[in-house]
DNA sequence: CCTACTGTTACGGC
DNA sequence: AGCCGTAACAGTAG
């Protein structure tokens, strides 16, 4: 489910209902979703410690413990994260909770299981979940056009795979990069190699703008969030081509097309971008 | 029954 | 080395 914007939703979301308070205990259903340390290691390292604050990098998800110690989250596909007090129903596939301070519990839910956890020790290097390897985030004050330029101006690879690779920009994912080249009118199928200094220019300046735009629009209080079990993203109806293939396109009232590219679904406005 | 799916990685081939 | 395409992960939804 989650992209950057969701990602960045559910950080504001949890972070103030759990900063401060420790962990007590740590039910653990379904191990695999921990990928590091040996399951024992995760939950006897992690009883006691305090959460102080959450950072997002791309669509990872950091816990910074008062320890210095540090947990991290990818929730991938379908991964899910609720602050609920212990007496609430457990969603289905509920894989880990975490007891907090207050009778308050995190629980984790992923139907599909592709999420992962790591725990790292303070000062230890994290060789295992992938952050560093990320590209620039999109808020990045160095984040530019040239930066693009420099990064992708000689691939070949069609400019919608090359959105998606998080070691060039970190967060975007397969519905924000069609929404940031509709806003850019850049074809998702043309060649990295082949798009003018103009287009890098809309290019660099649609993603902060498009994944901003829908983080705003996804701002929810902690209760709606509960109740709509962190499920419903508010931004959805304001998606201009994701998911809307044969409607008509928002600008000049063509009808939008879909094709496959790198494996993925991709949905644009054959007028406004033309290949 | 069959297909598609908002993410990422491993692996074989070039 | 680095790029490319595919399979795999596991389950639900249409």
């Amino acid at each position: 489910m989650p992209e950057l914007p969701e990602v960045e939703t559910i950080k504001r979301v949890i972070e103030p209902q759990i900063q401060g308070r420790s962990i007590e205990n740590i039910f653990i259903r379904q191990p695999a979703v921990i990928a590091h340390p040996a399951t024992e290691e995760f939950h006897s390292q992690l009883i006691g410690q305090i959460i102080s604050r959450m950072e997002r990098r791309g669509k990872f998800l950091v816990f910074l413990l008062d320890s210095g110690d540090r947990m991290i989250l990818h929730l991938r596909m379908t991964g899910c994260l609720l602050l609920t007090s212990a007496d609430l129903p457990e969603e289905p596939h509920t894989h880990l909770t975490f007891q907090l301070t207050g009778g308050r519990q995190l629980r984790y839910s992923d139907t599909r299981r592709f999420g992962r956890f790591w725990f790292l020790k303070k000062g230890e290097t994290d060789t295992f979940s992938g952050i560093k390897k990320l590209g620039k985030e999109p808020f990045d004050p160095e984040f530019s056009s040239e930066y693009l330029m420099e990064r992708l101006g000689k691939r070949k690879k069609s400019i919608k795979e090359c959105l998606l690779e998080q070691k060039v920009i970190a967060g975007i994912g397969n519905i924000y990069s069609d929404e940031i080249l509709f806003a850019a009118r850049i074809h998702p199928a043309r060649s990295a190699s082949s798009l003018t200094l103009g287009e890098w220019q809309r290019l660099a300046a649609a993603i902060p703008e498009r994944l901003s735009f829908f983080i705003a629009k996804n701002e929810i209080s902690a209760e709606e969030y509960l109740s709509s079990k962190g499920k419903e993203y508010r931004n959805t109806p304001f998606l201009q081509v994701y998911g809307r293939k044969g409607s008509l396109c928002p600008i000049c009232g063509e009808c939008l097309q879909r094709m496959v590219i790198g494996g993925r679904s991709s949905v644009f406005c054959p007028c406004c971008q033309k290949l």
